[in-house]
DNA sequence: TGTACATCAGTGAACGCGCGTTCACTGATGTAC
DNA sequence: TGTACATCAGTGAACGCGCGTTCACTGATGTAC
């Protein structure tokens, strides 16, 4: 740092994104602060907002990284789970890898976690949907048409799958990261992520379907 | 105030809190401060100090008294469920009230949700067990015993039900209170979060016991 | 029933803090001619 | 190939803020005698 001081920093908002990382690693979203990001950029406190509107916006870029993140150790789990011939098993096996890989970014990376539902908090306007473009959600889908795809899950009870997949894991992981199941083993804590996993697989496949059948996800996604 | 001004306050710690869930109600734990509390109190900004150590003892104070609603609204909807004479549609109704009073509380205060687990951040050592002495944890315990007691649910089964469950309705709240589920339709919400806990449900009772049966949850409550 | 005095529960003023953000600026870069 | 100049991406100093917390204090309360 004392020898080369380039006036232009070359890619300071990757340098701030990356130190907003390491500061989210460790206290979650709420231990990202411009100053002390800038500060670790060496770079004056100020310099982000050439990149940045405010700290929400940065925080939120930064969130996204980490959601990204998830997705990405998301896809890698489960293509290492896909080898297996029969179409059925291989779906249950993919949805299974992708719950784990959930469970295990919030036991390895509770800060990031955290972090990465930073960005959901007041970000936008009610009334839009705000997870069809989110990353996971997309992936969650994806596993779950295959499961339909492969004959393991009904049309019916496909319906609004997504969400009680989704609320399992993330509920887990969120007494993980911030709640009465802080800090125990990791071990322990993947063995009883696999239970929950197990358990929202099972009830997804073996739930009846909803009473109202003609309402669900279409009464939410639409921005109305 | 203008007129009755006693130096003592009466009941100070009282006021205190109820302007905290004031404040959490409408911007979650973070919009908790002791100068905004005891300005509501009508009183010095460092009187809170006679009663509570700093923040985070108040908040924590706060945070229980948010619990301690959340449980009885639990209650309340248990027992307005448990009309029927069999005990095996009994004991499904009742754990059908407490996941539904979970997803109702998490609607409806979205921000006293949010409260009630901050408590839960950094608050004890990590090594030791932060649920047992949960109401909403010993209810959930007693409402899956029940289901054990009428015969829906296996002993084997019953290893570990309660976090499935509970990661379920916590994780849908979540969506809700902090998460992309915010804003939507209370009406579509509360069909939403009963499919939610309809899977939990049925993947309890229809799951094959987990696999290492001789651990599970004793090797979380200990405190080792 | 009255008084002395310890204890309790407030007051009022002040501190330092790190933060987000704004301002006018200047050094570096790249492009038109 | 060289120069003029607009644009970009930083600097440096300062602001105001609300907050948690500490200090020495004082008014009210209750109890022992």
């Amino acid at each position: 740092m004392s020898e080369s001081h380039p006036y232009h920093h070359g890619d300071l908002p990757a340098a701030l994104i990356t130190a907003g990382l390491e500061l989210a690693r460790g206290g979650g979203p709420d231990a990202v602060s411009l100053r002390e990001v800038t500060r670790r950029a060496g770079v004056t406190a100020n310099a982000a907002y050439r990149h940045f509107a405010d700290r929400r916006a940065f925080v939120r870029a930064v969130a996204e990284r980490s959601q990204e993140d998830l997705a990405l150790l998301i896809e890698r789990e489960m293509d290492a789970a896909g080898s297996e011939a029969d179409p059925a098993r291989r779906a249950l096996d993919r949805l299974r890898a992708l719950g784990m890989a959930y469970v295990d970014f919030a036991v390895n990376e509770p800060g990031w976690f955290q972090l990465a539902f930073a960005g959901f908090v007041t970000a936008a306007p009610p009334s839009t949907a705000r997870h069809t473009d989110n990353p996971n959600f997309r992936l969650l889908v994806a596993a779950l048409d295959e499961l339909v795809a492969a004959g393991m899950l009904s049309r019916p009870r496909r319906r609004n799958a997504e969400w009680a997949c989704w609320s399992a894991v993330h509920g887990f992981a969120q007494l993980v990261t911030a709640g009465p199941l802080q800090g125990q083993q990791p071990a322990a804590l993947r063995e009883l992520g696999a239970h929950v996993v197990e358990v929202a697989i099972q009830g997804v496949i073996s739930v009846p379907a909803p009473r109202s059948a003609d309402r669900g996800i279409a009464a939410l996604s639409s921005d109305s």
